[in-house]
DNA sequence: TTGTACGCGTTATCAC
DNA sequence: GTGATAACGCGTACAA
């Protein structure tokens, strides 16, 4: 390759005896031009064998379209299923996608979004939990972040506070004795958390029996089913003989104590009910179907990609509008009802 | 932002007394300056808060440092974790990837190839099946694929021959009386292909009763187990009292049929021997952990990568080498021993 | 409707 | 060790 120089307007001028404007025109403004002479650079363009050069083409109007991403990692299928629906934007709003996995380093962040930015991106959809949105919100791109701390930066969220509120009450209207909320630790300022507060209010407000237990969960399934399985042997001891509904914080762990009820019982017993969080594909594939209150990961997807693409098309306005107050977008989770609750 | 704008050589050579190319050569050959006048400019970089333009620098000197990547989707998580695998090697060999979702169009997908190709981009990795390598060699650039069709460009691919005659030979030591094979329909070009051959060569050239179940699967996990459940009946009433050595060809089946096993019987009956291929999540998260063949995931991503920045340090000679044969590398699959295969 | 001339920000090629 | 100048390929006033 490489060996013949490509051929440019330049070339396509000489051959067709046009301008190099001219060629450009019909690139950009094709109407301007005689349909007969359309027809002559249409057929020059296939006899040389033109190839375009957007690198050229952004250096001179500086256009990229390009957009940044940085995501934890895609071991979490919500992560990659995000990353999935993004990417497949293109085909809606031909914005190129340059991904880089966030790796808890601050400075090893900060020196990615450093290289985005030399590649000119023209904005940036950030998952990753490790910059502040304080010093995001200083970028001169728009930025949009997904289910993490958006004080600072325009945001799409699931509601994961009506999540929470509509699985215990669900679990409450099942008539459970007592209800049960597992969870990892969680800060405050991320969305999340919101779980974590729906179900202390709900339980708390209709003066129900509950217990809120907290456990550093871990990413690996031996380590959270180390972690669940002595809080079973808990949940076995101080409630024998009650009806359960455990509300999970993913259906990850829902799985991890599915699984453990299930090696002893054989079947998932009476007076447990579960329900998970996510709606991935494991609450689907578990030994019985988890019910789980889904995050609509295509609409996350899309809002975000939607509210970036506005945001950049404001900055290329003559008089951009200044730094405006940033835009938080929720999503409603969806319920699916599977068999972990249908009793 | 875009206000003000930005900081170029020419601001810095005014400002230092220097001219643009000696500020050029203070990034990319610094030791032929002075030490003193490194610091000059090093000092007007700060003050003047410059920021490069790769855009500039690509255009000048042809190097995008970009590689794509088109991937079939990122539901399997072979996919995304592989994905996951390729983009971490930034850290390793500075290039940066521009991502497709393929979309088993061959027209769409040479639209995103001719995308790529005006991004500049010096390689790419295919993972989708939709267009044939044939096709694929024709392009200026170096390709490398995975796991695909690969017969005219170079390649990684997991030793698909190896892992299934390991498992078959596994499960024969464990005296089944009988071994079966399930898979989906899988072209002979394709490496996975070799599951299946090397299933049938053992059971052959060791004489074992065997069978080969072939069927339409689908992608969802319903469909998966609308079909493997009328397999497990027939494996109830074909093989009922022996001794059955199932070899499946993904992680996801053997999940499936392990779940019909567990509702049916409460636990895994001894006469079941059950290895899946993968080593992917739901082999560790299953009712029972599962063993599996699984494919050196992050070994098959670093030789991928590896293997192009090769090929693309090649092109960049003054003459490249003619389009040299086709590299094929190998990576052997490792067996996880867990529950499924030991009674 | 079409052409001229210059700008985009960097690197490469010579000189000195 | 440093500088002037011409690429790189396309877009865009401004003119005609």
């Amino acid at each position: 390759m490489a060996q013949k120089k490509n051929v440019t307007f330049d070339d396509i001028a000489k051959y067709t005896n046009f301008s190099k404007t001219t060629i450009s025109r019909y690139f950009n403004n094709p109407d301007s031009l005689t349909l007969e002479n359309q027809q002559i650079i249409s057929e020059a363009l296939v006899k040389l064998n033109y190839k375009e050069n957007k690198v050229a083409r952004i250096l001179a109007n500086g256009k990229t379209e390009f957009v940044g991403i940085i995501i934890p990692d895609l071991y979490h299928h919500f992560y990659s299923e995000i990353l999935n629906r993004i990417l497949a934007t293109y085909e809606t709003f031909g914005y190129k996608f340059l991904v880089f996995i966030g790796n808890e380093n601050e400075e090893t962040e900060r020196q990615y979004i450093r290289e985005l930015l030399a590649y000119k991106i023209e904005g940036m959809i950030i998952l990753s939990h490790t910059m502040p949105s304080l010093e995001l919100a200083k970028l001169p791109i728009p930025i949009v972040t997904i289910e993490r701390e958006d004080e600072y930066v325009s945001s799409v969220n699931t509601d994961n506070y009506m999540g929470g509120y509509q699985a215990t009450s669900l679990l409450s209207r099942h008539r459970c004795d007592v209800l049960i909320h597992i969870n990892t630790p969680t800060p405050k300022e991320v969305p999340a958390y919101g779980r974590i507060r729906a179900f202390s209010d709900f339980c708390t407000e209709h003066d129900l029996k509950h217990e809120i237990l907290i456990r550093e969960l871990g990413i690996s399934y031996e380590s959270a089913e180390a972690q669940i399985s002595s809080l079973f042997e808990h949940l076995e001891t101080a409630y024998a003989g009650l009806k359960k509904g455990i509300f999970l914080s993913s259906d990850t762990h829902a799985n991890v104590l599915l699984n453990l009820l299930v090696r002893k019982y054989g079947r998932l017993p009476e007076d447990y009910l579960i329900i998970g969080f996510d709606n991935s594909p494991i609450s689907r594939e578990a030994v019985l179907p988890i019910s789980t209150m889904g995050q609509q990961v295509d609409k996350l997807a899309f809002e975000a990609v939607s509210l970036l693409v506005e945001q950049m098309n404001e900055q290329k306005k003559r008089r951009p509008a200044a730094l405006e107050n940033p835009v938080h977008k929720v999503i409603p989770p969806v319920f699916f009802r599977r068999e972990t609750t249908e009793k």
